[in-house]
DNA sequence: AGATTATAATGGTTAGACCAATACCATTGA
DNA sequence: TCAATGGTATTGGTCTAACCATTATAATCT
């Protein structure tokens, strides 16, 4: 019911003020903190006790700092890039395997598919195609364009998550990608087929977002995505990487 | 493609190499690390600095640190509720409402659901059943314990995220709920009625479970969250919170 | 004007001291 | 004997004061 109180660090009361402020509005995204030495004064702390704090915040993404004349602590704008940290923690301490990540990721890509659908303006849609050119361009410029193809494949997938409308699919979204591509760059074939048949998916995807099909989206979404999560399963299996622990 | 180098603060070496001892598995959760004087002799820095690493490895929920004699830092068993403060952040910052983690919270659910019945074990299915008869227990005590049973109805949540078998899920569940919670004690409307209708729908769910009908349970679950999830939403729009921005 | 150098502001680090909390042990007294 | 008390050593928490490293800007030189 009631958490442990240990509020007794002073480094915690100062992280604990300025998250407030941030959180409130007070102090705004790019706006710079007074320097080190004035915010001592401010809080009548010492400045190691001052930059212990200032870790904590930078640590939890809210502050930026940069060194020499004007430089110090700004504040950031809360991005979706957040929850990624924590999610490669679970990750790379084999609590969760690449497995558990593809999985999970259909899930999501396929709800999000649904609702961009269901959200998406005539300009996204738009977007969309463009996109959608741009990556057969990279896919007919022939090899060495290979990888720039697959990262717009990625954009793809991200605009679909903002398209969704939901800052917490996107934030997800991206946590899920910021992960995975390592698996990406390991484990996914570079062969000229398996890229042509995922332009194919791609076009059929947003076929389905122009029409408005929704559960027809989400669907081809999530067997495109079990697709090539096998492939790279295939792959991985091969390299010996864990599997299911 | 590439990630900007700033690895020049002595703090963030110690950082790396603490976390990569921790996450290969050199030191393992309950296990102590030396005094921070002893620190300062192993990496030649000083206190100060030693303290900001510790800071770090301590926001990012790797170490606990513990004052007095035999105090210390000890190495955290990495669980489930790293992700949350993130997304808590996220939320607490208005860049996403409580509509779109309600809608979030329905995907997820819904995905879990499917993947429980897949998954779920007899004796889970003998878990789910004691959970329900707990839950009818606080029902039918009457008033003071109801409570009881929308904790107990968490627990079921919860228990089929576990039975779903894939960290990534039970850990994103974990964190809707840490961040949820707040709203379902402002918001859930507490009428007999309304509960006696929760705990019908929990009957039905876990049913579907126990006859191995995924796609059934899926949509029971996320009509179940839904519904709740538009109670919610009115009270909440009464009290004019935020809906989205 | 353009290149170079000096200066000052700012974060990064160090050293050494003292305070605060706490586990453990020795003493004391019933 | 055993419980209560209080001392003591260990460990984190904080403070002070100084110096180093980086960098934007101003001053200087060619």
């Amino acid at each position: 019911m009631f958490q442990e109180v240990r509020q007794n660090r002073v480094f915690q009361d100062v992280v604990a003020q300025v998250e407030e402020a941030i959180l409130q509005g007070r102090l705004k995204a790019g706006s710079r903190l007074p320097a080190e030495r004035e915010l001592v004064e401010i809080f009548k702390a010492s400045r190691g006790t001052l930059r212990e704090a200032l870790r904590v915040l930078e640590q939890k993404g809210l502050i930026d700092i940069k060194t020499g004349v004007k430089g110090g602590a700004v504040v950031k704008d809360l991005t979706t890039r957040q929850v990624s940290e924590s999610l490669a923690l679970l990750i790379r301490s084999q609590k969760a395997s690449l497995r558990d990540l593809a999985e999970f990721r259909e899930g999501v890509e396929g709800m999000v598919a649904g609702l961009a659908v269901e959200r998406a303006t005539q300009q996204d849609v738009r977007q969309l195609k463009s996109l959608l050119k741009e990556a057969k361009a990279h896919l007919d410029a022939g090899t060495e364009r290979w990888d720039a193809f697959i990262q717009t494949d990625n954009q793809i997938h991200m605009a679909l998550a903002r398209m969704a409308r939901n800052p917490i699919y996107e934030s997800v979204m991206q946590t899920v990608y910021d992960n995975i591509n390592r698996y990406f760059d390991r484990f996914l074939p570079r062969k000229e087929d398996i890229l042509k048949e995922n332009y194919r998916d791609l076009c059929d995807v947003i076929k389905a977002v122009e029409e408005r099909q929704a559960s027809k989206a989400s669907r081809l979404v999530q067997g495109h995505v079990y697709k090539f999560n096998r492939l790279m399963e295939k792959r991985a299996r091969k390299e010996k990487v864990l599997q299911k622990k």
